[in-house]
RNA sequence: GGACCAUUAGCUCAGCUGGAUAGAGCGCUGCCCUCCGAAGGCAGAGGCCAGAGGUUCGAAUCCUCUAUGGUCCGCCA
C-alpha cells in the first residue's frame, strides 16, 4: 500500500472523468503529475501539482482547472477540502480515516509494509566491497561494504532479484608481493631474520599465516627459488586473505552470494572470448595513445598498444587492454568480469567502487554498453573517504595493521549496528567524519541512538501495558478501535508512517540507501514529540484508563516501532529492545 | 591540460530527480523540571543555496562558464 499512489490514481481518475466531461482536452500527457506531501504541514496532508503541469498543453489557466479538479476530488469520502493556492497547487486535506487506516495496514503487513515492486523481479547485481585480497578491510572497504549491503537490501525490498557479489581481485601483480610477503614470514617462522624491503606488504597479520605455511609445508619451501614456490604460496596466501576478510564481513554482518575470482578469467578463453565480442562490433585497434597533457609522465614515449574504442560508448579516451609487452592491463579481466555478469542474464548492474576509482567509470560503462548492445545499465556509486575522530583528534593508528585504521577496529570501538548506521548518515558521494565518541553518545545528537531510543521506547509501553493487564498481543492491536485516534499529533505520526513506502521506492529509484537512515530519524523525531507532549497533555499518553483507547494508541506505537524496524532491517542494524 | 565529485545557517549535514515562506542536529538567546513519561521540552535569532549567465508558469535542483576543495589521468589493481 502506497497511499500517495493510491492519492495519485484517484487524481488521474478524476482528470479522465474531466476529460469525458468536455472540461478538458483529450491526449493529456499526465505523466508528471506529482501528488507528494506538501514542505509546510499547514498546506495540507498532500499536493497535487496536476493543474499547473496541465496548464499549458490544455491551453487552460492553471486555477481554472484545479477548481474543476477540487470540486471533484472534494466528492471522494477520503478527501476532506481539496484547495487551490499559490500559482494552481490543489492541497488536499485527508480524513482521519485514512491515516487510521494507514496504521491498521502497518500491523498487518508487519515488517513487509513498504515493500514494493517497483523492480518487477528485474535481475541486479551488487558488486561492492571487492577488496584486494592482500590484507584486513580497513575503513574505505568498511563504507562500501556497508552502503553496498544496505543498497542491496534495499533493492531487495523493492522488488528487485538481488545479487550481491565480492570480485576478488587474485589475479594481479599484487598477489605476487602478497605471496612474496608471506614467504618472508615462512622463513621467519624458521627463525631466519629477514628485512620487508619497499614493495611488500610489512603487516603483522601475516605472521601468523607464515606459522600456517610452515605447518603445512614444514621446511620444503626453505632456501628454494621463487620459481619453486610462488604459485602454491599466492594461492596458500590469498585463501588466508580471504578467510580473513570473510571474517571482517561477516563481523559486519555483510553476507556475500558470490565470491567471483578474477584468476578463474585466466587461461579459460574468457578475456579472449570478451575481446572477440568487442572485435566483432569493431571497437579494437592497435594504436597508440596521447600522453596526457599538461602534466607530463617521466619516462613516457610513445608505444602501440591493443586499445579499446571506448570514445565511442562516451569515455574521453580509448583505453588500452593489452600492455605493450603483451600482458593484459587490469581493464581487460574487468571488462570479461562484466561481460560474464552480462551473460548469466542480470538486467541492471551495480558496481560499489572507492572514490579514487572514479578515472574508472566511464570506461567501465563504455565497456558494458557496448558488451551488452547499451541494454544492460551499469550504475557505479563511489563511496568517498572516511575521516576517524575519537578523542576530538583524528584516529589513524591500527594495532593490527601499523599503517591503516582497519573495520574490526572500527567495529570493536563502536559494534556493528553503529558502524552501519553512522556510515549511511552520509550521501554516498561525500566525505564523511566519523566521531566515534559521539556514536556511542545518548543524546538526539547521535541519530543511532535516537532510533534506537524510539523502538525500545516502544518496547517499553508495551511491557508496561502488560504489567497493566492490557492486552496487547498482534490479533489485539490489529483488530483495535483505530477511529479513537483522533488528536492531530497522532495523526501526524501515522502520516508520517504513511512516507514509508514512498520514500523507499524513491531510495530505490536513485540507489540511495542513506535516504532511509534520514527517514528513520525523521520518524523517531516525530515519534519522540508525540511522546513528549504526553507530559503536558495526558491524554496523548499511551496508556489511558480505558483499555480500548490504549490498545488504539498502542497499536500505533506498534506501528511506528514496525516501521522503525523495518528500516533499520535494511540498514542492517538490529532494531534494540531496551536501552542501557 | 582533461575527467569525475563536492560547495546550502557560525559548525556538521539533509533537501523526496523542477514546486509554495529552503530544513534538521549542534552552538547561540529566552522560557520550562518538588511529583505524575525531562538520559529533556517549547520558542526565537541565524541564508545572496560559491559566483555569473541561460532554460520555463516556477530553479538549491536542469544547461553553460567561472572560482574554491577533493579524487583520478599508459607501462599499479
Amino acid at each position: 500500500m502506497n497511499l500517495f499512489a493510491d492519492i495519485r490514481a484517484l487524481v488521474l481518475t478524476n482528470l479522465a472523468a474531466m476529460v469525458e466531461a468536455g472540461e478538458l482536452p483529450a491526449d493529456l500527457a499526465t505523466q508528471n503529475v506529482t501528488v507528494e506531501p506538501p514542505r509546510d504541514a499547514a498546506h495540507g496532508d498532500m499536493a497535487t501539482n496536476a493543474a499547473m503541469v496541465l496548464a499549458k498543453p490544455a491551453k487552460m489557466k492553471p486555477r481554472d482547472i484545479a477548481e474543476v479538479l477540487a470540486k471533484r476530488l472534494a466528492e471522494d469520502d477520503r478527501i476532506t477540502s481539496a484547495e487551490v493556492a499559490g500559482p494552481g497547487f490543489l492541497n488536499l486535506r485527508l480524513a482521519p480515516v485514512v491515516w487510521q487506516g494507514v496504521v491498521g495496514a502497518v500491523l498487518e503487513a508487519g515488517t513487509d509494509f513498504g515493500r514494493s515492486d517497483l523492480g518487477a523481479g528485474k535481475k541486479v547485481n551488487v558488486e561492492y566491497v571487492s577488496a584486494n585480497p592482500t590484507g584486513p578491510l580497513h575503513v574505505g572497504h568498511t563504507r562500501g561494504a556497508v552502503f553496498g549491503d544496505a543498497l542491496a537490501s534495499l533493492l531487495d525490498f523493492s522488488g528487485h532479484d538481488v545479487t550481491r557479489e565480492y570480485y576478488i581481485n587474485d589475479g594481479g601483480a599484487q598477489v605476487d608481493v602478497l605471496a612474496r610477503s608471506v614467504y618472508l614470514r615462512y622463513l621467519e617462522a624458521h627463525g631466519q631474520e629477514v628485512a620487508f624491503e619497499d614493495g611488500t606488504y610489512p603487516g603483522d597479520y601475516l605472521i601468523g599465516v607464515g606459522e600456517q605455511l610452515k605447518a603445512k609445508v614444514g621446511d620444503a619451501l626453505v632456501g628454494k627459488g621463487e620459481q619453486f614456490w610462488l604459485a602454491e604460496v599466492r594461492e596458500f596466501a590469498t585463501d588466508a586473505m580471504m578467510d580473513l576478510i570473510r571474517d571482517d564481513l561477516s563481523a559486519l554482518g555483510v553476507k556475500m552470494d558470490v565470491f567471483y575470482s578474477e584468476k578463474s578469467l585466466y587461461g579459460t578463453g574468457r578475456i579472449e572470448a570478451a575481446l572477440d565480442d568487442l572485435r566483432s562490433k569493431g571497437l579494437i585497434y592497435e594504436g597508440v595513445l596521447e600522453p596526457p597533457k599538461g602534466k607530463k609522465p617521466e619516462g613516457w614515449e610513445p608505444r602501440e598498444q591493443t586499445l579499446f574504442k571506448s570514445t565511442d560508448h562516451g569515455d574521453d579516451v580509448d583505453r588500452p587492454v593489452m600492455k605493450s609487452d603483451g600482458a593484459w592491463t587490469y581493464f581487460a579481466p574487468d571488462i570479461a568480469y562484466h561481460y560474464d555478469k552480462i551473460q548469466r542474464g542480470f538486467d541492471a548492474l551495480i558496481d560499489v567502487l572507492g572514490a579514487d576509482h572514479g578515472g574508472y567509470v566511464k570506461r567501465m560503462k563504455a565497456a558494458v554498453s557496448a558488451l551488452s548492445d547499451g541494454k544492460v545499465p551499469l550504475d557505479i556509486k563511489l563511496t568517498q573517504l572516511v575521516k576517524l575522530f575519537k578523542d576530538g583528534q583524528e584516529f589513524k593508528m591500527s594495532k593490527r595493521a601499523g599503517t591503516f585504521v582497519t573495520l574490526r577496529d572500527v567495529v570493536d570501538e563502536v559494534g556493528p549496528g553503529v558502524t552501519r548506521f553512522m556510515m549511511l548518515t552520509r550521501k554516498n558521494d561525500a566525505m564523511f567524519d566519523f566521531d566515534l565518541d559521539a556514536a556511542l553518545e545518548q543524546s538526539k545528537e547521535n541519530p543511532v541512538f535516537y532510533v534506537q531510543y524510539a523502538h525500545a521506547r516502544v518496547t517499553s509501553v508495551l511491557r508496561k501495558a502488560n504489567e497493566a493487564g492490557v492486552a496487547v498481543d498482534h490479533a489485539t492491536l490489529a483488530g483495535a478501535d483505530l477511529s479513537k485516534l483522533d488528536h492531530e499529533a497522532e495523526l501526524a505520526l501515522a502520516a508520517k508512517l504513511a512516507e514509508w513506502p514512498r520514500l523507499v521506492e524513491t531510495a530505490a529509484r536513485t540507489n540511495e540507501p542513506h535516504r532511509v537512515a534520514f527517514y528513520l530519524y525523521d520518524l523517531a523525531g516525530v515519534f519522540h514529540g508525540l511522546w513528549n507532549r504526553g507530559n503536558e497533555l495526558p491524554e496523548l499518553r499511551f496508556l489511558q484508563d480505558d483499555t480500548a483507547t490504549s490498545q488504539a494508541k498502542i497499536a500505533l506505537a506498534r506501528a511506528s516501532a514496525v516501521v522503525i524496524a523495518a528500516g533499520l532491517g535494511i540498514l542492517g542494524v538490529e532494531p534494540a529492545e531496551e536501552l542501557r
